[in-house]
DNA sequence: GTCTATATGTTGATAGAC
DNA sequence: GTCTATCAACATATAGAC
């Protein structure tokens, strides 16, 4: 019942203006992707933004509220990007290494955010479609004619060009998604199974920065 | 303080013999890997194996216990058999489409097990050596030359044969685990952007199935 | 072994002072 | 906007009858 704040052209007088409520999202960010939503505390989340619990339902109204802006931050940041990229003009060659090197650049920087996005998405995945209109501003509807439609054109004139094996788009994107996003999903499993502490996994990381484009790349000649 | 059901050679009597914990197991089973370990409610695992709450209990004592038994078990059936094909005298090609097959078969069986665990030891990795121990009976530092020693043998071998591009073993094997296991874990998320539903995510693996493997090889090719 | 009933502890959320 | 104090709901776990 409590009104929400709201941000006004003749702004309301506050000690920290939007400081606050940026604290408590990125403290939540932090506490969420650790623990995933459910089991995350609100408490917490307050004591990570070095305020207390009452001011953060101030802002957020409920866990699940709160939830959903970090989830679809998080998600924003890795989403439109890899769309975006895919739907463009540039060559399949080009595509593919500034794919790998936007999700390894990103991905290096947030290195849990791919095992709570699988986490969230498994647990509920009624909210995959919600998510991607709220993250991409389409519906998937609209988003996968964009993506693979290109896509798909790209591959079917390298194929009759005699440079490329003949490939469905759905499967060259899923590949090259694996080999991105895999081994940060599954990096704590890889980090002791292949004995590698935080600096190992991240020189392991950027050997694949050089590695992995062409070898995507070699795996799609004729 | 309950004492656990032991089993011993003059069996106690019993209604249902062992069949009663193993319908517990699999019911927790279930509903951990959909709502996750923090996620699930010891009532909807009771009323998902028909009996009630305080039965759990009695054959498990808490849900920590149990969510330990449920994991262990579904980490069993997907880590061991990977690790005994990569350590095997087999030839590399034969390798990979071994690991190709067995991965994908067991996954489209189980398809929300990588989600899970993955979400798992996202949120819990210090959990990570326990398990591979329990698991394989072995600790990492075993597991790890077992499996690389014999591919780092054979990856050399095949590259001074000239049949294939230097490869680390474990770029190779997080490769192959990524195009194997990632499609699973990120499901929901394809089938929506992909515009699948159940049976058309099946095809999309059937035609994997064919399909990965050569092109996995490919791109190892000189 | 299995049940019903209940104790015990957490946790999300609110009330109200400042 | 921010705090302290507290409520109400829920979830885990146990007690005790059958």
């Amino acid at each position: 019942m409590t009104p929400p704040p709201k941000r006004q052209s003749p702004r309301q007088p506050a000690e920290r203006d939007g400081q606050t409520e940026q604290r408590i999202l990125d403290a939540a960010h932090t506490v969420f992707v650790r623990h995933g939503t459910a089991g995350a505390r609100m408490q917490d989340i307050a004591a990570e933004a070095g305020v207390n619990q009452a001011l953060v339902h101030y802002y957020f109204r409920s866990k699940a509220r709160l939830s959903e802006a970090v989830f679809r931050r998080a998600a924003a940041q890795l989403l439109p990007t890899v769309i975006h990229v895919m739907a463009s003009d540039e060559e399949l060659d080009e595509k593919v290494a500034r794919v790998v090197t936007l999700e390894l650049d990103h991905l290096s920087r947030t290195p849990y955010l791919p095992g709570y996005i699988i986490s969230e998405l498994t647990h509920h995945p009624e909210r995959v479609r919600h998510l991607l209109s709220a993250v991409t501003g389409m519906t998937p509807e609209d988003i996968r004619p964009k993506v693979l439609t290109k896509l798909r054109q790209q591959l079917n004139t390298a194929v009759r060009a005699g440079t490329m094996r003949p490939i469905e788009p759905e499967q060259f994107m899923v590949n090259l998604m694996s080999l991105c996003i895999f081994p940060f999903a599954a990096r704590p499993m890889l980090e002791t199974l292949l004995g590698m502490n935080q600096q190992g996994f991240e020189q392991f990381i950027t050997r694949r920065r050089k590695e992995l484009a062409p070898f995507f790349l070699r795996a799609l000649r004729p």
